[in-house]
DNA sequence: TCTGGGGTCCTAGGACCC
DNA sequence: TCTGGGGTCCTAGGACCC
């Protein structure tokens, strides 16, 4: 049974076109938050120069003289519409794996390689008319294919966005024309290795010993190898585990130099990392602050600093994460640097229901504390995010990221739907 | 001046246990 | 004087993904 993968185009850029028509036809890039650095890119962007990850600054003028559109990111915009695409595919294969915010591998049932095919072009044209977002559908024997497949779909304008890799001789060319570091699996660190043994196309890496691989780039990168042979070693993975590291950090708005602004930050952040570790009805065993100065500044030196706690009993209880968390921020805290960014992180996530009662203090996540997390979280769902939040977080919060060119929240708010005018 | 925010998996090495 | 071997758990670091 052949592995599907479909894959937006240009999502972020995608989505903001559907509801901003002005945009078609006209080079669009997204911001990281913070409006620090490129993340997406309409396919004129691609052709303007705009090259992926490059800081906002540095293609100022580009933007001026190729009239770019520029949008800040607008996760609540891209989330919704991502949960539209998949419900579509869904409704066509419901053996899914959502793998992205923008990627879903499918199982194609079997049938001939005609109606394989149609099923990917009526995928395409399912989310096309229910969303808007335009698709590309590569078909394959393995995940890795399929990734490529994908790829070549997009590149090649003939196949109209769908393409079943199927033959032996088709899956052969095709990775004779795959650069090395195109494959799924092959990062920049893999790929100048792999090219400093004359190894640059996906098909020259197929062919090389098991052997080598496995003690060259370890079992992940033998399990890559096998699926490029078209041996697939990855199925589809539905409803993936509860994350096993909660992460919740944000850049500044500005260069943070106050004791008080990292500790309403990181209370801030920490917050939201409670909402999320209760979201997924876990507890957290371990709570681990970094606070990040710029590593342009003076290179080659440290410039992250993070501390961790083991807490006396696993919580969710925000009061007692923040407690441990601000704790931990106050001891990394230098006057006279710069800080740029802070990360907290819980790890050490069990089930809320396999918490294992202290004997001698007592003093696990109780009953009482449950109910109050649960009372805070329903307030908040429905009156907006943190609007009860410790007071340690701050009111202004001046530290915040900034978003200048953000679009509105057209299919999640009630106040920012579209206006459509009858002429 | 200005450089994202999440995650995953694997490996090596140390601590500790019997 | 001799100084094992097998196992687990944890952490740090390195690779990767979008």
């Amino acid at each position: 049974m052949p592995f599907a993968l479909i894959d937006c185009n240009n999502f972020y850029a995608s989505c903001e076109r559907v509801f901003d028509p002005s945009l078609k036809n006209r080079p669009v890039v997204i911001l990281s938050n913070n409006d620090g650095c490129v993340i997406a890119r309409s396919a004129e962007a691609k052709e303007a120069g705009v090259a992926m990850g490059i800081p906002e600054f540095k293609i100022r003028s580009l933007i001026r003289k190729m009239n770019i559109a520029v949008r800040s990111s607008n996760y609540a915009l891209y989330g919704d519409m991502s949960m539209r695409v998949m419900e579509t595919i869904k409704s066509i294969t419901p053996d899914i794996e959502v793998y992205s915010i923008d990627e879903a591998f499918v199982k194609i049932p079997v049938s001939s390689e005609n109606e394989t095919t149609n099923i990917g072009k009526r995928i395409r044209e399912a989310v096309r008319k229910h969303t808007g977002i335009p698709v590309s559908v590569g078909i394959a024997s393995t995940k890795t294919l399929a990734k490529i497949a994908n790829e070549t779909a997009k590149k090649r304008s003939e196949l109209s966005g769908v393409l079943y890799l199927n033959h032996r001789e088709t899956v052969h060319d095709v990775l004779k024309e795959t650069a090395v570091g195109d494959v799924w699996g092959v990062g920049k660190n893999y790929r100048e290795m792999l090219e400093r043994q004359a190894i640059t196309n996906a098909y020259q890496l197929s062919r090389m010993p098991d052997s080598w691989i496995r003690s060259n780039m370890n079992v992940v990168g033998l399990r890559t190898v096998w699926e490029l042979r078209g041996f697939s070693c990855l199925g589809i993975e539905k409803g993936r585990d509860n994350k096993k590291g909660i992460l919740s950090s944000r850049s500044f708005g500005f260069p943070v130099k106050s004791h008080r602004n990292i500790i309403e930050s990181v209370s801030s952040f920490t917050t939201r990392a409670g909402e999320k570790l209760r979201a997924q009805k876990c507890v957290a065993s371990a709570v681990t602050v970094t606070l990040v100065t710029s590593k342009y500044i003076n290179p080659g030196q440290a410039y992250k600093f993070g501390r961790s706690v083991t807490l006396p009993n696993p919580t969710a209880n925000t009061s007692v994460l923040v407690k441990h968390a601000t704790g931990l921020a106050s001891m990394l805290f230098e006057e006279g640097r710069t800080y740029k960014k802070a990360w907290v992180m819980l790890s050490g996530i069990v089930p809320e229901s396999e918490i294992q009662a202290d004997l001698f203090s007592g003093s696990s996540y109780s009953g009482k504390e449950h109910r109050l997390m649960e009372s805070l979280d329903k307030v908040n769902g429905k009156y907006g995010k943190q609007l009860v939040r410790p007071a340690s977080n701050g009111i202004e919060q001046p530290w915040k990221m900034k978003q200048q060119y953000l679009s509105k929240k057209y299919t999640t708010s009630w106040d920012e739907l579209m206006r459509v005018r009858a002429i």
